[in-house]
DNA sequence: TTGAAAGCGTTACCAC
DNA sequence: GTGGTAACGCTTTCAA
């Protein structure tokens, strides 16, 4: 039924528990014939160490915490794709958490992951999130934390992120050098930083086309899909003039899309979109969706890295060690210029 | 710097640990002053019980493990935000596997779970499994396992599945009512059940059309999206009568789409898609997917209820508890039928 | 109503 | 080389 331990292994053996656990993890002092004997009645038994006694007595549990927003989400997915392998590479688990981008959820789960259950976790803030008050926690009780995507700096700890100024900047000046002239921003959050990053990107297009932020042209989503797609088709109607839409996630780039499609607007003909995303069949949109796309996959693989260097080295993370990957413009027919410029 | 115990706490107060841990639990016996007493210190001091060290004396992680080949894929990261609902919903924390649709690492991960990890496994099979005899060892040992979607039956314990015969006979139908009359069948793996469920209602279908089983015509993916285009391609090339795929999962789906588009073969004029999906843009598509869509969170649900009822319990799963929701097809003009019928 | 002690399964330290 | 013992942090008898 249940489990064979140490202890019961050792009495088979006629052997001392503490002599049983060296020769397992091969141990000096031991000699070769015992260990042979050992080993060979551990296979026979299907004995497997208890993960969490031992974790109890070196105090490490081998696994790692990863709290995102959802997984349903093509930059999430991939990005614990990345995590996961390095995981597996060090020997660790992953011990994925969902914040539905509800504040509450993410304190409570944080609180959850100060009880000893891991050694070290990798963030992504939830839209709500105000302050990073809860990860204090989990610092100042010496568990690493690395920021990816949505990142905060009040940790002072390391931080993956994608050159998201840059990006959004040139995702801009793309809509605005195919003939955008009234482009609107879409964002999640404006309580994240890295929607300020972008919206700051947004920003210095526009000035550097001569043009003046128009704040009705900034649009706060952050609902569900549902309310999100009807707050774009709002303001679709509400702005006729309106020939552009960047959206800094790819929800929000598919809700335009939707908007789009039920007010029978014309991309790109009549407005052009593009979008951060990191759908893989954007190419197969109608039209093919032009994106900004974030190496997903690397930047999980990055933040778990420097994740497994403070475990391993036990040395803390430090803001200098921070990343930033840059995120690639592809450009597709959803901001073709389909006049002939003069 | 590191956490604070409830030995600390109960030296903190000048009173047994023993105490502290049973006026902390609101356990009987504890006079009401004292408890107010502890329950004050501990959240000055911001005590939080290690899992582990209770876990280890309790036998109970409160983790559950949930195994599926990758998390980048819709119908599993929706399958898995229906699990974690229900895992945080009943106190417990989700370890995620990822498999990667290989039988080693499958292995490997359900030997990692028999180590006291997990209270209850949900696994998913990954494509290349054989036989399930690397589970067995986990319900030997009184871990609980709930297969879903890619089940096997060889463990006698519960699965949730969708109605794949019935579906697949009805997206198959519904090509040949529509005109087609050379029906591709696009499955993972031939090892298992679910790809053969699959195709015995795709056969069902031809044999009520009076059409025979062509073997030519059934195509095994299993590779990289990249290697399975190819595939499929060829077999459109080599087939020039085909005029109908069938594709049992959304990767298939998309990725005739894909092959579609690099041959120039119009959708759906030239040759009618339908696949299983969980996309939920496939209306956005060019031109929009008809889709059999599974209810990929309720999967996830009810998984998760059927091991939180025997984790609970304490009782075994039997095969009878299974369950089977209905997946829905949702017809788009992948599958349109432009020529006026007689 | 409270405290002492044993034990969950493992490992580290010190004897022998 | 090997065996005892204590300890990781907690809960649960059993006594007081």
């Amino acid at each position: 039924m249940s489990s064979v331990t140490l202890k019961q292994l050792a009495q088979q053996l006629g052997l001392a528990s503490s002599t049983v656990s060296r020769a397992l993890r091969n141990g000096s002092d031991i000699s070769a014939e015992t260990k042979r004997r050992v080993q060979s009645m551990a296979t026979q038994l299907q004995y497997q160490p208890h993960a969490y006694a031992s974790g109890l007595r070196n105090q490490l549990s081998h696994t790692i915490g990863v709290v995102v927003p959802e997984v349903n989400d093509r930059f999430f997915s991939l990005a614990i794709d990345g995590i996961e392998e390095l995981a597996r590479q060090n020997g660790y688990h992953t011990l994925i958490c969902l914040t539905h981008d509800s504040y509450d959820l993410e304190a409570e789960v944080t609180r959850q992951l100060t009880r000893g259950r891991v050694d070290g976790v990798l963030i992504s803030l939830a839209g709500e999130t105000q302050g990073p008050a809860h990860l204090q926690q989990l610092s100042s009780r010496g568990v690493p934390v690395v920021f990816f995507d949505r990142v905060s700096d009040a940790l002072g700890t390391a931080t993956v992120t994608t050159n998201d100024f840059d990006a959004a900047y040139q995702a801009t000046e793309h809509l605005l050098s195919n003939g955008c002239r009234r482009v609107a921003y879409l964002l999640m959050s404006g309580k994240l930083a890295i929607g300020n990053q972008r919206q700051r990107g947004y920003e210095a297009a526009l000035a550097a086309h001569g043009l003046l932020l128009d704040p009705d042209l900034v649009l706060e989503g952050g609902g569900s899909n549902d309310e999100n797609t009807a707050a774009i088709r709002a303001l679709l109607q509400r702005r006729p003039d309106l020939d552009g839409l960047f959206a800094s996630t790819g929800r929000l780039a598919l809700s335009a899309y939707q908007a789009c499609q039920e007010l029978g607007r014309a991309i790109p003909q009549d407005v052009k979109v593009i979008g951060f995303s990191n759908l893989e069949i954007a190419s197969l949109l109608a039209p093919p969706l032009s994106t900004v796309t974030q190496p997903a996959y690397e930047i999980g693989r990055e933040a778990a890295r420097l994740l497994f260097s403070a475990i391993i080295e036990k040395k803390p993370l430090l803001a200098s060690q921070s990343v930033e990957l840059p995120a690639e413009l592809i450009v597709r027919a959803s901001t073709a210029n389909l006049v002939v410029s003069a």
